[in-house]
RNA sequence: UCCCCUGUAGCUCAAUCGGUAGAGCGAGCGGCUGUUAACCGCUAGGUUCAAGGUUCGAGUCCUUGCGGGGGAGCCA
């Protein structure tokens, strides 16, 4: 026979019918008259199936005692109506079979509610939790989701490296990959010859695959990365990562304002598709969470974004008789609090940020004529802050070329990237999305940590 | 990297002014029950993160180290 998902027996099941299915025991209660009631999860769904095993099922008076939280089994039976209150159906064994026993005085996961400062410490467990099953299935239907969004719109998914030699790419402090025996090498010599290195060269984990797909906009079209990133950023926060995913689109022919409609259009499509794939996850996290999780959803689904330029952002932090840590002053980069100001308390949605100071922004982004600005977007919600950061390219060869040298930068370094604006260059654009910030948004979770399978932060790589 | 908080039973936490280390949950045993965060009783469970210092006496105060959390910066 078949295995039956309980998610499917939950959902469609009918009295009468019969099924098989296997998972893991959350709990066993007993009743006087020699049966018991197993919960049982297989992950497929927030709730777990109740059976009902009587006393002379073959084989359960000897495994009884060892059907404790965390056990594994199997069990077929016939589905009833259920009498008591808490599920539409349940179960009624007739058969049952233990596959591992799971000794209640060694296994770390409890009847009870952990810290998930302790489930991290137990990262191979702690999927078989509520929330971390709930997580990993809105982690599922957010990365289905970002394939389908840029599919039905012609998008090509592209593949760039993980492995890069450009030095510099910009956005931050880079993993090195090395083949060279650097315990013999501290012994014996002081200089590294990276000729000797596996790629004849010094070689790093790439932080972000932008300038890559941008190679790949400008000859197939509009496509999409979405790929492992690294940054060996010593940062500890709830917000970041030293891996971490990201999403970056990239479009020939777009300006920047497409490039925000296209922003806005991605992050609603995200929201809906969790809410309507997700509904009794999305509950646990409202419920147990975070009690404004749905509603922040749902408005960010629905609500038009605000547009504002960063001088008119400038204007409104300024003038808002607010009193911040740090001075708004143009020209300077916001800070968290002015970030969050705007979006959580002035607006109270998400809002796009554009045409910021090109001293604050890195070379690609296109120069605005005013000479002192550059066609970036920021897009930030409530609760996270910045989500997506994009910009329009400068596609003008002199104009990068001049902004490399600003930025004291090598342009014969980037001559590849160049060459994309020296033979038959054309305006275009792209973002970058965080995908576990918004696996962070949509669950409400505290910490970043807790929104990745195997979080790897500064001294954290265990698992 | 900086600032603040924190480390006590398997887990979550308490311990007054520096004076014999406790509770809930979990576990074991027993009872009760179509139960569902089940409930009731009993029992076991501790090198108080590590090293050093002050003191008659340190879980508590001081120093250093390590771990964890929050905030900031960097960013996605």
């Amino acid at each position: 026979m078949k295995r039956t998902r309980i998610a499917h027996v939950l959902a469609e099941g009918q009295p009468g019918e019969t099924h098989q299915v296997c998972g893991w025991v959350r709990t066993r209660r007993d009743s006087k008259q020699g049966f018991s009631f197993i919960e049982l999860n297989d992950g497929s769904s927030m709730q777990g199936l109740q059976i009902v095993v009587d006393a002379d099922v073959p084989g359960f008076e000897e495994i009884h005692k060892l059907i404790t939280t965390g056990a594994s089994l199997r069990l077929v039976g016939k589905l009833q109506e259920s009498p008591g209150k808490g599920q539409r159906v349940e179960m009624v064994a007739s058969e049952i079979e233990l596959y591992g026993t799971a000794d209640a005085d060694t296994y770390p996961l409890q009847k009870k509610r952990h810290s998930f400062e302790f489930l991290r410490e137990i990262a191979h467990l702690r999927p078989r939790t509520n929330t971390f099953g709930a997580i990993t299935r809105v982690r599922n239907i957010l990365s289905a989701g970002i394939h389908e969004f840029f599919q039905t719109r012609g998008f090509q998914y592209i593949q760039t490296p993980v492995i890069t030699t450009s030095d510099c790419e910009g956005a931050g402090e880079m993993f090195q990959v090395t083949t060279l025996n650097l315990e013999r090498i501290a012994q014996i010599q002081t200089e590294i010859d990276f000729n000797q290195d596996f790629f004849g060269r010094k070689a790093s984990l790439t932080v972000s695959g932008q300038l890559e797909a941008e190679i790949f906009a400008c000859a197939i079209g509009e496509c999409y990365t979405f790929g492992p990133t690294f940054r060996a950023e010593n940062s500890n926060t709830t917000r970041h990562l030293a891996e971490f995913w990201m999403i970056e689109p990239e479009m020939p022919f777009y300006d920047l304002n497409d490039n925000m409609e296209l922003a806005e259009e991605f992050i609603q499509f995200l929201m809906k598709a969790v809410l309507e794939k997700a509904p009794d996850d999305m509950q646990f996290f409202n419920d147990r969470i975070e009690n404004t999780v749905l509603e922040t959803v749902k408005q960010i689904a629905e609500t038009p974004f605000e547009r504002v330029p960063y001088t008119e952002a400038i204007e409104i932090l300024t003038s808002s008789g607010e009193k911040f840590e740090y001075p708004v002053k143009w020209g300077n980069d916001l800070q968290s609090e002015h970030e969050r100001f705007l979006t959580e308390k002035h607006f109270k949605k998400p809002i796009i940020l554009f045409d910021y100071p090109r001293t604050i922004k890195p070379f690609y982004m296109r120069c605005n004529d005013d000479g002192k600005t550059v066609r970036a977007m920021d897009v930030l919600v409530p609760r996270i802050g910045e989500i997506i950061g994009g910009s329009q390219r400068e596609e003008r060869l002199d104009v990068l070329e001049n902004r490399m040298r600003e930025c004291d930068l090598n342009p014969d370094d980037y001559w590849w990237y160049l060459d994309l604006r020296r033979f038959g260059t054309v305006p275009h654009s792209g973002f970058g999305l965080g995908f576990e910030r918004i696996v962070q948004l949509v669950t409400g979770m505290q910490n970043i940590r807790d929104c990745i399978p195997f979080p790897r932060t500064p001294k954290n790589a265990a698992f």
